[in-house]
DNA sequence: CTGAAAGCGCTTACAG
DNA sequence: CTGAAAGCGCTTACAG
């Protein structure tokens, strides 16, 4: 019980003035709305979700799918979400569309549709095509971060990111550049992107054909695996190693120490993202503000919630990412031309 | 529009009749079943979520609160919670309730009380009385994953737990051994219990006056910037290190590493969690289960929504911790008796 | 086995 | 500024 109805005997007044005076909507006179706030927290009232949503029309909540919450990235953006949410008073229900995982597919099939949201955030989907469809097909306005497929998707540039990388170690006199990451499973955009970019400054370097791609997996164990591999044959050891992200790049920094290399003497690692543990491991990066991209989809989303069906919404600014320069990277001891 | 008297329409039958034929209650011939489910997909029906929770008193919805998913721990229970819940076809609604976020204050004061689930399961939250009262406020089930305070948690014996790891190094021969991690900020009782199954095993040994907890933030981060502390005095250093945590074992043995410690001839190091990179730093821990304490905390929480009110459910088994021993554990090296 | 009706707890034009 | 009434889209006893 305590309903609004309650509240409204307790003030003295009908349920649409009290519903009024409550959210705030329509006129009411100043003494009535103090009335009707004190008899609210004297009985304790707490509107019902779903009476409200189906009365008003807006559930007064955000969906979120993403790959998980494992990769670091995902999991800030995440957290910026929260919290942009939770001081906006909406609620977040959370899809893990984890690739390969059943709940996956029943997510793009069933849940997204049951029009539990007002909005709905992507944050590194990736989608194929039938997955983007159903995406579509929802009529509620959607943002995405760093989730290749989706117009307008909030995200670094890729591409420079990984372009500003590689010439950061070619900028220090390394030739032997190896790209590392990714390409495990289907190939993400971020992924290709990020592998083209390197592939351009060494193009560019006149160095395409030492242009190496080794894939492994975006994590510090799948950095660590590839590396270990690459790094135990001396006479194809590259002198810099441009990861997809920090986490790889990180793997890669563990497994050289273990196999006795100094880092940045005998190997140069430079990554993307600026991962918790990057200052630890003195890992030069570029860098990206996650919490912030997830803040800035909240505002973006809640604009488009906001405006009337077809009105046009300011776009968010683009993420920049910044080089920071650590201790992982410096020129090559090997200064022989090869 | 397309709501369930369009589908009642197309099928020609009233909506009672169509209600029940989809959502199974009740008696309906398996002739008009089929006609009501061919009409509802012809016309796409998707019920509408609030009418549903609004009518039936069901949310269909699972409300998840806790500390941020930074954690791995908590990040893995989450994932199993996720999992558990999709193929159940419930929704999930997240809270992270960070310490010291003004988010967390607005949780508990706010979004926990709106009715918007049917249960709700507390993960790593170890509450503070007030928060615990609110939580024992809200009409609905809850159930607990390592939190503290909570009737009935789901988890491991932590004190038990690093009562084990501490006799491991004991039997090792190891006397001078330091318990690293937790007691930054409010002490949780996950921590104050591990640290208690610490000291317990080193007054059983005759050592309770070697007793040495270093605080740290449980992250892989914290367990670095403590151990290079204690690591570089040299008269000072243990031979062995339990951590409260496998972030906080795996930031020290880094530490170690950078220092030019051999892992585990000059140093041993045990962990609880089987962290994700425990397998890459051949880690020794008392591992446990995280996943699956988050599937089991949904099957327990379904459990009492089902029951009657009052009624009694079977509570899930305790979750159990195993030792797995890898290569960051050996007896110490240094074997004078001190 | 099926349908008419009431009701879940709000919000929102519409009169006044 | 306020109230009576309709309605959001379902479910659920209750009759039949």
């Amino acid at each position: 019980m305590n309903g609004i109805a309650e509240v409204a005997r307790v003030a003295g007044v009908s349920k649409s003035t009290a519903s009024r005076a409550l959210s705030g909507g329509g006129y009411v006179s100043e003494q009535t709305r103090r009335r009707v706030a004190s008899a609210a927290s004297q009985v304790g009232y707490v509107p019902s979700a779903s009476a409200v949503s189906l009365a008003s029309g807006r559930t007064k909540t955000v969906g979120v799918v993403l790959p998980g919450v494992t990769r670091w990235f995902f999991a800030q953006v995440l957290e910026g979400i929260q919290q942009s949410l939770l001081s906006a008073g909406l609620d977040l229900v959370l899809y893990d569309a984890r690739i390969g995982t059943p709940g996956r597919r029943r997510i793009f099939d069933d849940f997204l549709a049951r029009g539990r949201f007002d909005g709905l955030i992507a944050v590194g989907v990736e989608p194929h095509d039938a997955e983007l469809e159903r995406i579509e097909a929802i009529r509620c306005p959607v943002v995405s971060v760093a989730s290749g497929g989706f117009p307008d998707d909030i995200a670094i540039d890729d591409m420079d990111v990984s372009r500003r990388a590689t010439e950061h170690l070619l900028g220090l006199g390394h030739r032997r550049i190896l790209f590392l990451g990714g390409g495990t499973g289907r190939e993400t955009s971020v992924e290709s992107r990020r592998l083209e970019g390197y592939r351009t400054a060494m193009d560019a370097a006149g160095l395409g054909e030492r242009v190496t791609h080794v894939r492994c997996d975006v994590s510090v164990p799948g950095g660590y695996a590839a590396a270990a591999d690459i790094l135990g044959d001396l006479r194809a050891r590259p002198t810099g190693i441009v990861a997809v992200a920090d986490e790889v790049a990180i793997g890669a920094i563990i497994a050289a120490q273990r196999l006795g290399l100094v880092i940045p003497h005998d190997l140069s690692v430079i990554g993307v993202d600026d991962h918790e543990y990057a200052g630890m491991f003195l890992l030069t990066t570029l860098a990206q503000d996650a919490r912030a991209q997830g803040s800035v989809a909240v505002d973006l989303l809640l604009r488009r919630i906001e405006a009337e069906p077809g009105g046009l919404v300011v776009p968010a600014p683009q993420p920049q990412a910044r080089l920071v320069v650590r201790n992982s990277t410096a020129a090559p001891f090997e200064t022989v031309p090869a």
